[in-house]
DNA sequence: GCAAATTAATGATTTATTCAAG
DNA sequence: CTTGAATAAATCATTAATTTGC
């Protein structure tokens, strides 16, 4: 139904971005971690099953393998985007997207599912998680040093200056826009990994029923 | 300069693989999708973060998805249950359910359809906020008075034993259970809503993001 | 050098807040 | 004011990096 989706406004145009890692998403540098007392305690069953140990040929077909990282995930496990998916979506990201609406999802996901397995909710997902993360990282950043909101060197000259009006998300909470994606579909796929057979669940991966 | 750099990155990206495969699980192709043929225009970063957004006055928007909007709002903005939806709502609730998956979503949704227009996403959004709201009326209930966190007379006696097995949320905070919903889809019908004619939309949104 | 044990990142969910329609 | 809708914050859960003991 319906409702009316009115679309983001735009504005602004730049931000400092982030960082430019771009290549070295995954690296961390350091962070001094702290105060991680929090107990490790999760040394159970959870090391002795490995979900992906399972050779689960079924869909084997014409499906051309990249003998990348990409591979099929059996049914459990979680997005695991390439170089390539994350390289387009910081893009996307400092070009100013930050709450894409599922148009703009469904042709991310279209795009991306080129260099990799990846759904629609990955993409939200990712987005979400993004701009959340580099709002606390700038966050404590500010606390932290209480001045020089600069960023650290290599300032990224990047302009960008192609993408003409971009909408931006500013950053600014709540700036109500229309909704961003679609439930409903519920595929039945899905939902399997759901909450299956116990049993034989328990072997083929740790299928995740309730945390502790 | 700058922008040329981020073009190239793209442009390596995307011409990685100028197949036509739409990849995607079954997304139909709700813009005139592109011919995809010159590869780098068929993902331009301009059209994505901006798809129609801005200054698509003038009334060529004719080529958007057809369209035949269809069901809901003849007018209509939100979700607007009725009691016999309502009622099945609440009786689901105190029967025990609170963040029902997507497959009881499903269903839920399918029977409440026939006493009026709904989607998943109401269901689920009813569920979120119908426990929310339980649960800050009885904290301001316990706050208030201080003792006595029994809900407050006529306890209604209602038993819905019939239920069977209900997944019971317990009320307890954070008890990860499966996932709840299922994006993906973005189904045409959802996201046709997302714009409509346009004249409205401008209006909606205010060139500055209002301080909320 | 390698594989188990740690730790940092980050994907995925749920809860809390906020906005705005009626 | 009530409540549907949407976003942000908190948090759980899993995976990759990195460290450590041989």
């Amino acid at each position: 139904m319906g409702s009316m989706k009115v679309h983001q406004l735009a504005r602004g145009f730049w931000e400092h971005e982030p960082s430019l890692s771009l290549g070295c998403k995954r690296l961390r540098p350091l962070a001094p971690k702290l105060a991680n007392t929090d107990s490790v305690a999760s040394f159970d069953l959870k090391s002795f099953i490995r979900p992906e140990s399972g050779p689960r040929k079924l869909g084997s077909s014409d499906e051309k393998k990249d003998s990348h990282q990409v591979e099929t995930h059996p049914g459990g496990t979680r997005w695991n985007p390439t170089q390539e998916q994350i390289g387009i979506l910081e893009m996307l990201y400092r070009g100013g997207m930050r709450t894409p609406n599922a148009q703009q999802i469904e042709q991310i996901t279209a795009q991306l599912g080129r260099y990799g397995k990846i759904e629609g909710k990955n993409v939200f997902y990712w987005f979400q998680n993004h701009k959340a993360r580099e709002r606390q990282k700038q966050k404590r950043n500010s606390l932290g040093l209480s001045h020089s909101p600069r960023t650290p060197g290599t300032i990224t000259s990047i302009s960008l200056d192609s993408m003409g009006e971009v909408e931006r998300d500013e950053d600014s909470p709540y700036k109500r826009k229309c909704r961003s994606w679609a439930f409903e579909c519920l595929e039945l796929e899905e939902i399997r990994s759901c909450r299956e057979e116990g049993d034989r669940t328990l072997e083929l991966f740790p299928l995740h029923p309730e945390g502790r």
